[in-house]
DNA sequence: AACGATTACCTTGTATACAAGATGCTTGAC
DNA sequence: GTCAAGCATCTTGTATACAAGGTAATCGTT
């Protein structure tokens, strides 16, 4: 953790826009935060800019910054994109994975079995997180895990909500074991594919979320 | 153009950092750039803490920030991802462009065959963007497009290098020819191949490049 | 002479002061 | 009563002042 207040700061705000405690449109205003954080508008104003470039909110000029959550087209077109990079991930993890990251993804998806038994969403959420994760460093390009890890942190929100869906955790346990096995095999396209479609999936069981509560992220 | 003077700012240093006139590991002193700008440091940091965010520059606490530019390793992890990201703009566009951007991207080629017949590396360079800027635009997905575009623009300086090795135009607008006819042919798989061999080919160009000169880019 | 500690200076990080533009309210005219 | 113009106020953008930590040089000791 960075010494820097503007870090910390930053982090709070990034937490608080994804949380949704900070609703999409509103104005982040800097004498009101600093006066929240108890500092001056400098490190304030470089949270915000920080969180700019990051895309989570957005900048007009002599007006302020306020907050832009993702419109329905968007975070499909960002699902899309996060399935095509986990895809990535997959095909490069399958040929160069440990047999000791093999080890930890089937101990992952057990921990994930167990919660799943339970109806542990939040306990399921953490363990599918791990198994992602370790696929995206199994990939073996540190360029490619740091990208994905990013999306797969601005869809985060989005993502956990499809896992209330009846019967998706069971659907997701399912694609997570057939990954699983491609990845054992080592054969890249099948693994590529699995999880593509497992994304994709998501992207889809959000989509149908969202047609069901248009102002669900109001 | 924004009228910030903070956002000129960055965009000048990000110029100085990709063109190589602010070498790697330099350190970016504020006072020395607010002078050199005529400006005060605030916008000076601002600028820098943009560059940090997307990667040119890395900041120590309390002690600056210094250029970073990327070492082999991350080069051809870069063009590993950008293969990847570009070929799923491939895969997209196949299903999804319009006649006119064909006709465009046919255009395109043409102007890089007149480029490649006259020796005009720029010319052929910008052609060459052109064309795959309208591909990431054709894949009808916004995010893949701006997320594709940041990346292209990183790796500038180096896919640059690569074209002035012997026969490589000839190579690459044999390449461009093959996306093409993939494109029109709406094949998204076979799209995808092309442009995912045609960027695969650069890193491994540029691979060669490093080989024989490695100090090539201190 | 070499090594270490102390100190002075320099740089970054934060706070505050100032400048300039945007918003909204008030006031006046129609 | 309504609309518009002007002005007050508030916010952002920039400059400067202050605080705190890091670097390096110097001085003292062994």
């Amino acid at each position: 953790m960075s010494i820097r207040s503007a870090d910390k700061i930053a982090n709070e705000l990034e937490h608080l826009v994804l949380t949704g405690q900070l609703c999409n449109g509103e104005r982040l205003d800097e004498i009101t935060l600093a006066k929240r954080f108890g500092v001056s508008r400098t490190p304030v104003r470089e949270a915000i800019q920080k969180l700019a470039t990051s895309g989570l909110v957005t900048q007009e000029p002599r007006r302020g910054a306020f907050v832009r959550q993702p419109g329905p087209v968007e975070l499909l077109e960002m699902f899309e994109v996060m399935a095509e990079l986990e895809a990535t991930c997959g095909r490069l993890a399958a040929l160069r994975i440990s047999d000791d990251t093999l080890a930890q993804l089937q101990l992952t998806n057990e921990k994930s079995q167990t919660a799943l038994d339970q109806g542990n969403v939040d306990l399921y959420y953490r363990e599918n997180q791990t198994f992602h994760h370790l696929i995206y460093h199994a990939s073996g390009n540190a360029f490619l895990e740091s990208e994905t890890l990013r999306l797969h942190r601005r869809l985060k929100p989005f993502r956990r909500l499809q896992l209330r869906l009846r019967g998706r955790m069971n659907q997701s346990m399912r694609e997570h074991r057939e990954i699983l096995k491609e990845l054992v095999d080592g054969d890249p396209d099948r693994a590529a594919a699995a999880l593509r479609d497992h994304v994709a999936i998501q992207g889809e069981k959000f989509h149908h979320l969202m047609a069901n509560s248009k102002d669900m992220l109001q």
